[in-house]
DNA sequence: CGTTCCATGTAAGGCGTTACATGATTAC
DNA sequence: GTAATCATGTAACGCCTTACATGGAACG
């Protein structure tokens, strides 16, 4: 995962592991954050992969590595972003790449937006079957935690249906 | 984490490391569910250290390991228990001590949640702050993933206050 | 001249997964 | 008789974190 987000800021531009961090801080932080002790150790394997080029310079007084995406960089990112939206049931893992869908063509995201919703709806559907026997044998602390559930799944449902009438605007 | 759902099952009763496969599956799975792979070492480690006593038997023809907790076990149960809710951007890790709250008593676990809204309530805030910027500098998908987040926080922030509403019953 | 920020990296360890290995029982 | 379920466990590996180690620049 995290070297698909590399690659998503490398798309932009080049930029150095510090860099990397300071983006993922100011945008990607409510949903994905890694620390430098997991950045610098991707670049590297990313680097040995062919996947990004780094120069070494001096700026400021200050030695900086800069990584820029290659063409295989470029068609390993191509390849996953239009990959199906993944989902967990315990992490916002659908925001990773919706956060780079710009990168798509506008039909491509609508379809595959179409298709997590479905998908989403399934789980919302399986769990809302179970949860009349749940709410007879458990108690009010972990009725609520199933309640929970049901409730983030309608929230993901809702707000990729309203991401969806965005777009089609 | 796996430790304190571990001894959070058997608080109820003893159980085999299969058990506690089957409680997770059709209790927590919707936000926490471990492996085989990861409950019998953990079963094991736990049992070094004094938290859980085990007893081998053969039942119908099958050799089974149940395990029970401790005193030492129960003791740190509850002081895990009864510490400040967890809060997480990315994980719904706030659900695994509530899942168990049925074992504090309710004054205490009133005052947790209120607490735990306050903390959830300065993140939104922050995140709301940040929100007109973000709004005009990203793109839909990007501004939408902070949506999200704002939305999930409130999601939480409602569900604690509902639960509340309901212990004040 | 001390603290904060910029900048890169390593080492140890935690926590978890998948795949593998084994074997009995139950249900069709 | 064969598939699913019950039942326990190990080995390899992935992915991440924290803490450490280093050093220059900028701010007051």
């Amino acid at each position: 995962m995290l070297e698909y987000i590399i690659l998503g800021f490398l798309m932009h531009k080049e930029l150095t592991g510090y860099d990397l961090k300071q983006c993922m801080l100011n945008s990607t932080s409510n949903f994905f954050d890694a620390s430098f002790g997991s950045i610098y150790p991707a670049l590297k394997k990313m680097e040995d992969k062919g996947l990004v080029s780094s120069n070494e310079v001096v700026e400021g007084g200050k030695y900086k590595k800069r990584y820029a995406i290659t063409r295989t960089g470029e068609a390993d990112f191509w390849t996953w972003l239009e990959q199906e939206i993944d989902f967990s049931k315990t992490k916002p893992d659908h925001l990773i790449k919706v956060f780079f869908y710009g990168f798509l063509p506008k039909d491509k995201a609508v379809h595959n937006l179409h298709k997590f919703i479905e998908r989403v709806e399934q789980v919302h559907n399986r769990l809302a079957e179970h949860e009349k026997q749940v709410k007879i044998h458990a108690d009010t602390y972990q009725y609520s935690t199933l309640v929970f559930g049901m409730d983030y799944y309608t929230l993901i449902i809702n707000w990729s249906k309203s991401l969806l009438q965005e777009l089609e605007k």
